[in-house]
RNA sequence: GUCCCCAUCGUCUAGCCUGGCCCAGGACACAGCCCUUUCAAGGCUGCAACACGGGUUCGAAUCCCGUUGGGGACGCCA
């Protein structure tokens, strides 16, 4: 797949460790490793932890499950942007011996004076370079005498142009871009210095990251060029939206990849959702497998504009994964959440294994997430079930529910072998037998096996629980509606 | 405000580069029908879009310009 002639591409994820991955980092990453794998690269997983106020090793851990839940796999690292600190202040003191530096002795304070007195006047506000070209004897003196300063970038004349691999060209006119900070009071480096800095020490061909990087491109592109390094090639992410179309946050609910991990969704479910939010491999195909991904993926695919992030859609593409799961697997997956519903015990996964995996076979096709499996699957692990209000109203409480229920029951302990065709010809000899239709058997039957209106094919349901299960719930049934005389329950 | 990015069904998108095959295709959602013991699943059908205005051209969703609208960035955060 790798072009022979090109330089094998270095990609990377560099995530900042102050928060939980969300889905617009997870997208970022899945991108990277696409095209990693597409063009047989290296994917490099790089922490950004230089904001040590704000980053946590907590943090670092959830980012490192998110990528791993997701199947996202790094070829180097995790590595630490804050072990690199000793590189990225040499490359800085390395621009002010140069000139492609300057000192600047203005205070915050003092700056953001006269941020205020520009916005006032209607001006748009930008360093001043004040410090820019301070007379040698002054610098000096000031220097010397101890006062406090940053480093600057002396931004050059001129438009900085360059490829961006989804939008296309792109150029910024340099007069709008301010003589940003390299190196803070304190001596510490600031983001794109060392963004820089660690790209081209770790020799990435590719920095591929979310839009609202652009405005950062040609602020880097320049430090590049004034650290002799020859720029990577830039691509652009449109940004994932909420439903207002604004930058998908926390407002709009779930963000973080492992709150999805716990709503239910299967990672590859998410990956595939991911990968076409802002990517079309240009046919028709919408469920396709990693394998089918990185084959397919080019820059050529990636549309240009923000996608809204479609919950509806993903819980869709989650139930097409989860039909194609075979049940071992969903046993193991759905074990969570019947543990926290009281539901789980250890004989399913022993001597009622098989049986369990014929129930979960038999829920699937009716489940969009993971977690539902525990609410459809209740009715067959329990027989002191509760009956929805408006199932046992609609269905037990007609006036010949109990002696329809009374007359199944008897049919049905008789039924020889107790499957599902069985018991299906049993009930429609009855309800010939009692002038009624089908349904009049059914749908009570339904309410009192599984205490709801809605539940697989009925006799699927009465074959995998069984004639004691069946016959003991339809005792139960007819019980629950000679006590329930006084009135709907 | 300044700079940058973007603009096809409600949503994700195909088509746009290399104009005609597009009175615009697929998917989610929605509606209806079929199947049917319910709900799903499945099958079929329907609803629904080229933001607007100018050009260029025999011909524009596709190319150009403008307008409008939306978004992002404007930190000694990353």
């Amino acid at each position: 797949m790798a072009k022979m002639s090109m330089p094998q591409p270095r990609v990377r994820f560099a995530p900042s460790p102050t928060g939980f991955l969300h889905v617009g980092g997870a997208r970022t990453a899945l991108f990277n490793w696409l095209y990693a794998r597409n063009t047989g690269g290296i994917f490099i997983l790089r922490i950004e932890d230089t904001d040590v106020a704000r980053s946590s090793e907590e943090m670092v851990r959830a980012i490192l499950d998110g990528l791993a839940w997701l199947g996202i796999t790094h070829d180097e690292g995790p590595l630490f942007q804050s072990s690199f600190r000793g590189q990225h202040v040499a490359k800085a003191r390395a621009m002010e011996k140069e000139g492609a530096a300057y000192r600047c002795f203005c205070t915050p304070e003092r700056l953001e004076q006269r941020r205020r007195a520009a916005e006032a006047r209607g001006d748009v506000w930008r360093y001043d370079r004040e410090c820019a070209a301070l007379p040698e004897p002054e610098f000096r003196r000031r220097l010397d005498a101890g006062e406090p300063s940053c480093l600057r970038f002396r931004v050059p004349e001129g438009r900085t142009v360059y490829d961006d691999l989804v939008h296309g060209p792109t150029s910024f006119n340099n007069a709008d871009i301010e003589d940003l900070v390299l190196l803070r009071t304190d001596g510490s480096p600031t983001y794109n210095l060392s963004c820089v800095s660690d790209d081209i020490d770790m020799r990435i061909t590719h920095v591929i990251r979310g839009d609202d990087h652009i405005s950062n491109t040609p602020k880097q592109i320049l430090l590049y060029r004034a650290l002799g390094a020859e720029p990577p090639r830039f691509g652009h992410l449109p940004l994932i939206l909420g439903p207002d179309k604004k930058r998908l946050s926390k407002r709009h609910g779930a963000v973080s990849v492992m709150e999805y991990s716990r709503a239910g969704y299967l990672p590859e479910a998410l990956f595939n959702f991911l990968a076409l939010l802002g990517w079309s491999p240009g046919n028709d195909r919408e469920i396709l497998t990693k394998a089918e991904m990185i084959e397919a993926f080019s820059f050529e695919g990636v549309g240009s504009r923000g996608a809204v992030f479609d919950t509806e859609k993903l819980t869709w593409m989650n139930g097409e994964y989860l039909k194609m799961k075979p049940a071992t697997e969903l046993a193991a997956l759905v074990r969570p959440s019947f543990e926290e519903a009281g539901l789980w015990s250890a004989g399913l996964e022993a001597q009622r294994r098989d049986w369990f995996l014929k129930l979960l076979e038999l829920l699937k096709d009716r489940c969009r997430l993971v977690t539902e499996f525990a609410r459809d699957a209740r009715p067959f692990l329990t027989e002191s079930l509760d009956y929805e209000p408006v199932a046992a109203a609609r269905h037990l409480g007609s006036p010949g529910a109990v002696g329809r229920l009374a007359a199944l029951r008897d049919a049905l302990a008789r039924v020889e072998p107790f499957d599902e065709a069985s018991c299906e010809s049993a009930l429609r000899e009855l309800a010939a037998r009692l002038g009624v239709k089908a349904g009049d058997l059914i749908h009570p039957a339904r309410v009192a096996l599984t205490g709801r209106m809605v539940s697989p094919g009925i006799f699927a349901v009465m074959a995998i629980m069984g004639r004691e299960g069946t016959l003991a719930r339809l005792n139960r049934a007819a019980r629950f509606i000679e006590e329930g005389s006084g009135g709907t329950p």
